[in-house]
DNA sequence: AATATTCCCGTTTTT
DNA sequence: CGGGAATATT
């Protein structure tokens, strides 16, 4: 009879190679795994955590920490389809530290019933502590300073030593309005994503205790995606791994792409350093890509100078070309892509292995429209925009200021939605009155001498009395408690029929319902303030599901982790990608090469790069110059194709090359169309330096004068005419 | 107080 | 170009 160890083995390890099994079997003591991309990492991270928990440990003494919800996601699925540690925690870095950090909260100096600020309140707070600190935020913009605070914090730098070390006025200003923000975060009882790590790695720091006890608890610690950790996330790793030195972090140095978030490079790169009994295990061999998309990779990772030396290698077979495509506009570009997919599509590729990659998520408007056209069907992954969306944020506000009142941010604007006929001003009243008697405002709201706020004070009363109703459903399950939070806030009612006609804020909420449900089935025991934390570590990005019968759209950074057997990177231009803004400090190109080289590595068998010779970026058409990456990879065997002008205007007309320039196309007797007024013609039309004045004689005999470039005119061609 | 309108701004990537 | 904020309007 075989031994569970045996058996062990035999499951985890008969299919892996010699460097892989490696990774996986050396239970203890520090050990580095560099895993190339597609170099089965995920793989073997999930073997090894199975297989301490099933040698050296129980399951619930691992820990395997990620980035991202997705990759979390995977894992956790993968480490499950092996039924051999049920019950290992898999979770993200922000998900873990807000947990403990709650479990903890009375050491941690944390409210216990803290609510986590998404990003726009975030820069609301920052704002008002701008206004505290009795600076104007024309001067000091909220989103520039939120960044700096950010960073801050992800450098574990506290108001104090932020403004000991300030050197020019910028930063003594930042100082003074990050101390105030830290009060505006301790008296609204919230903490920010930054603070989860921050606040979780000073803790760490001085308490030794609870720092063996969770060493204990957890007792073999993995990270993946090493090289994306920053100083406060190093910290609680190094702190995690004190005693027993159990450390296993996995990553690549060339997929370092969250720079600009505080990640700090050389926390990998000096993994030897700071255990310098490690064990470094290097996966170099690739299973996922052609030797082709491999060598145009390579090609360009090679740019960097400030790089280990890699050897990435495959067995697959050479595969086709690399391709690319220049363009000459946006729009040709969007339209390549639909075509080519289209075209892919006939020939047997399932959609849902081609994906679409840009730099920035602007890039996909047009995408989107040409994909419409073509039939082809998308799904996209962007941002937060469905947390971010106005009734969702209604009704999670009313959740958050129930958990906690003193969120006022939360509280404010519940207060007024649906309209309840309470306006600035009581609301200024409100929080007036709450500062001077030093209560929150919520006790304002309940309190009896109510008057002093003025004529509204019954509606404000009411609010509070539904406040005082709402509160109990906390004692239930998060289904319950929304489904019951927009029957009785009126919220529901208020999305009906005029105030949503299209219904997709209904939509929206019938989704959050179905989330919240969704979300109950895996933790039974979960409660609204547990749904509350989960919504706000999770992000639409994770929304992206395979097996939909669609194309993907997604930014680089998105992509990581992921592959696909079709993939489009676009807008490979001078600015964009690398990307670089005007009048930044020195671009970090390296990294933008490294983002690029994610990228390409996602592709298995066909990688199509391209570019636009103009582009229309923030309502301008400009000219671009072909990105340094694309020279790069040029000699490394791409098959180089160069569309000819075939924007369909000048096709229609011989006469093409007379084509006036765009702004010549404008003149008195131009017929123009508006959306409201049908069909017109220009009458006058000034120009002045920065803007044209038309005035415009309609059908109907309506007279309008607009400024050109604001006005919604179309202009109609003759031939679109009769 | 709520809604309509204008205008002004910036502008990466994500937990 | 598009969203948010200041401003005008009812």
């Amino acid at each position: 009879m075989p031994t569970l160890e045996a058996q062990l083995r035999e499951q985890l390890l008969a299919d892996l190679t010699e460097p892989q099994r490696e990774a996986v079997t050396c239970t203890d003591g520090p050990l580095l795994v560099l895993a190339g991309a597609g170099s089965g990492k995920t793989r073997v991270i999930t073997r090894r955590a199975a297989y301490l928990a099933g040698t050296v440990a129980t399951p619930a003494q691992v820990l395997a920490i990620t980035f991202t919800n997705k990759a979390a996601r995977e894992m956790r699925e993968r480490i499950d389809a092996l039924r051999l540690a049920g019950g290992l925690p898999v979770a993200t870095f922000h998900a873990w530290c807000a947990r403990t950090l709650r479990i903890h909260h009375e050491r941690a100096g944390v409210p216990r019933e803290f609510t986590i600020l998404d990003t726009d309140d975030r820069r609301k707070v920052i704002k008002d502590a701008t206004l505290a600190a009795e600076l104007s935020p024309t001067n000091f913009p909220p989103a520039r300073v939120e960044n700096l605070i950010s960073q801050a914090k992800n450098a574990l730098r506290l108001p104090d030593r932020y403004e000991q070390q300030a050197v020019d006025w910028e930063q003594r200003a930042v100082a003074r309005i990050y101390a105030a923000y830290e009060k505006l975060l301790r008296r609204m009882a919230c903490l920010d994503f930054d603070d989860l790590l921050l606040r979780l790695a000073l803790l760490l720091a001085e308490d030794a205790e609870l720092r063996d006890r969770l060493e204990e608890q957890h007792r073999y610690l993995l990270i993946d995606e090493y090289q994306d950790t920053n100083a406060a996330q190093y910290q609680i790793a190094r702190l995690l791994t004190q005693q027993r030195r159990n450390l296993c972090a996995t990553g690549d140095p060339d997929q370092s792409i969250y720079g600009w978030r505080g990640a700090d490079i050389r926390n990998i790169l000096s993994f030897e350093h700071d255990y310098p009994e490690a064990r470094v295990v290097r996966l170099e061999q690739n299973y996922r890509s052609t030797q082709r998309i491999l060598a145009v990779a390579d090609a360009l990772i090679s740019g960097n100078v400030r790089r280990k030396q890699k050897r990435l290698w495959t067995e697959n077979p050479a595969g086709a070309a690399v391709r690319v495509v220049e363009c000459e506009t946006y729009a040709d570009e969007a339209e390549l892509v639909a075509r080519e997919i289209g075209q892919a599509k006939t020939a047997g590729t399932r959609l849902d292995d081609v994906a679409v990659l840009y730099r920035v998520n602007a890039l996909s408007r047009a995408l989107e429209e040409a994909l419409l056209r073509a039939g082809i069907p998308y799904q996209i992954a962007r941002g937060v925009e469905f947390y971010n969306r106005k009734e969702i944020k209604d009704v999670l506000a009313y959740l958050r200021a129930l958990v906690n009142p003193a969120d006022e941010v939360s509280l404010l604007r519940a207060i007024n939605v649906p309209p309840r006929g309470i306006g600035e001003t009581t609301l200024e009243r409100l929080v007036g009155h709450a500062r001077a008697a030093g209560r929150t405002v919520l006790e304002v709201i309940q309190a009896d001498d109510l008057q002093a706020v003025g004529r509204v004070a019954a509606r404000v009363r009411e609010f509070g009395v539904l406040w005082a109703q709402l509160r109990p459903l906390l004692e239930g399950p998060p289904f319950a408690a929304l489904g019951a939070v927009l029957r009785e806030s009126g919220l529901r009612a208020y999305y009906g029929e005029e105030n949503d006609p299209d219904e997709g804020r209904r939509r929206n909420l019938d989704e959050l319902l179905n989330a919240a449900r969704e979300y109950e089935l895996q933790q039974p025991e979960a409660t609204v303030l547990d749904w509350l934390e989960h919504t706000a570590l999770i992000g639409d990005v994770d929304a992206v599901r395979e097996g939909t019968g669609t194309v993907t759209l997604m930014t680089l950074h998105a992509a990581k982790g992921l592959e696909f057997p079709v993939v489009f990177i676009i807008g490979l231009e001078d600015g964009l990608l690398p990307f670089r803004r005007e009048n930044d400090q020195p671009a970090d190109d390296e990294e933008e090469r490294r983002l690029c080289f994610v990228g390409m590595t996602r592709a298995r068998e066909v990688l199509t790069l391209t570019r636009a010779r103009r582009r229309m970026l923030r309502g301008k058409t400009e000219y671009t110059t072909r990105s340094e990456f694309l020279e790069e990879v040029r000699r490394a065997g791409v098959e180089w194709i160069s569309t000819e002008t075939t924007s369909p205007s000048r096709s229609r007309h011989p006469d093409a090359g007379a084509l006036p320039e765009d702004a010549e196309e404008w003149a008195v007797g131009t017929l123009v169309r508006h959306p409201r007024y049908g069909l017109g013609r220009i009458e006058e039309i000034a120009r002045g330096a920065r803007r044209t004045h038309v005035r415009v004689l309609f059908e109907s005999g309506h007279e309008q004068a607009w400024v050109l470039e604001f006005a919604d005119l179309t202009r109609v061609d003759f031939h679109e005419v009769d």
